[in-house]
DNA sequence: GTGACTTTGTGCATCCCTTCACAAATGCGT
DNA sequence: ACGCATTTGTGAAGGGATGCACAAAGTCAC
């Protein structure tokens, strides 16, 4: 086996998280008309840092030219292959409350790579309604979703209380990669593939180092005040 | 100092990360009338393995009894006291676009340590129109809310476009705490902590596993074959 | 009270990721 | 043609997270 196909089987996960994010800087980039790229410049634009970006960048192939940099448009390409992204992944929302209705008047989809081919939900009292220009429809659907049109990713949008169910009804029908926006854990074959999208999880996560911070300034009392504090609880 | 303090410092980002997992997992046990659970129990519920959380949880302090498990109210309750969950962060939303208001009518909020305070928009023609019983706030009541009201988060709702400015108003009003839903990179004070939402790049990430997997059928072919394809590109 | 059993908390080894630092490679000016 | 300046790609080192395995510490039955 080549190199080549070696390396790109072996992308590190972190490597592969981050791959999105110098894709999005380089479109940037080139909406802006610039068509040459350091790695310095990428990195700050991306957020990281250069021998970070560099390294990720070497598990596709070696893309750059050295002295120059990377050529935007090439460099995007080869991400964007990478990543799978030279075809449109059909999308199947489930779960049309305030937040699925939200992500189905996002336009961000068709831009980088995905196509929602269908909104679903649950509750058989709101299947047939319009959402957009859209027709919401019912879970029975899915199957038909997955054999004529590929559904490969599902987007879950329910409450907790459905999520699992939904899920189970995702999985059945042959979807194998879901993206859960709801505050739960689902148990799903080992073949297949959960990312969840929490806020609550984001936000908490801020208010410890929020919390940290402040309590730090506290840290200017003596340390013995901190022990008799401690001993009060 | 003592070594409560110590550790509650040092608690690693990686385990702080799985904190909110754990105290979600926490609740819904409690709410199904259970007082007592054992590593691992509550790792296979919050969906990691039980060495990570025992040692995740060893961080916090030792609230567990060997031969036991742990006491699901008292957990509960020192997970929220090391995420500083004891008290309400006030929070406000920046962007009232589909988004926003999906995030402003979300009922998480208040059952997870957080209080929406006020919802703003940039936009001055929709400033004072209404959302569920709020009304949308000029940019301009950042640095009030600030200064009476405590605000410590902002969550930036806005197109990409917009992102950056909103972020600026919000770390000139004092904020140091954002989570940021546009898919841009923000510039901010290395004292500013910013995390990201983005489900675009989560699709990504999932497209690419996708497409490994598809692609790992192929590999049913030789792997001459393989060769020759690549020689094509 | 005692012994068998259960489960926590943690030292240790391992793995993965990040960072450093530099040789290799390229463009450019002269 | 040649040396200088620049930037990539990558070994090697360092740091942090994960998983293992077990001693320590508790419960429970009797």
């Amino acid at each position: 086996m080549s190199a080549d196909v070696a390396a790109r089987r072996g992308i590190p996960d972190a490597s592969v998280a981050r791959l999105p994010g110098y894709l999005q800087a380089l479109t940037n980039l080139a909406e802006r008309g610039i068509s040459s790229v350091s790695s310095e410049e990428l990195a700050a634009a991306a957020g990281v840092s250069s021998a970070k970006l560099r390294k990720d960048l070497s598990h596709l192939g070696s893309y750059g030219v050295r002295g120059v940099g990377y050529e935007v448009d090439r460099l995007a390409y080869e991400i964007s292959t990478a990543l799978g992204l030279t075809q449109d992944w059909p999308v199947a929302i489930v779960g049309m409350g305030n937040l699925g209705r939200a992500l189905a008047a996002y336009s961000g989809f068709s831009t980088r790579g995905f196509n929602v081919i269908a909104l679903l939900d649950r509750d058989d009292s709101i299947v047939g309604t319009a959402v957009g220009e859209r027709r919401i429809r019912p879970m029975g659907d899915l199957g038909a979703l997955v054999r004529d049109d590929r559904l490969a990713i599902g987007v879950i949008a329910t409450p907790a209380e459905s999520a699992q169910d939904v899920a189970d009804r995702l999985v059945e029908a042959g979807v194998r990669s879901i993206l859960n926006f709801a505050p739960c854990v689902l148990d799903v074959p080992s073949d297949v593939m959960v990312r969840k999208v929490d806020m609550s999880t984001e936000l908490q996560i801020l208010a410890f180092h929020e919390q940290r911070r402040t309590g730090e300034l506290d840290l200017t009392r003596s340390a013995a005040d901190a022990d008799v504090e401690e001993l009060a609880l």
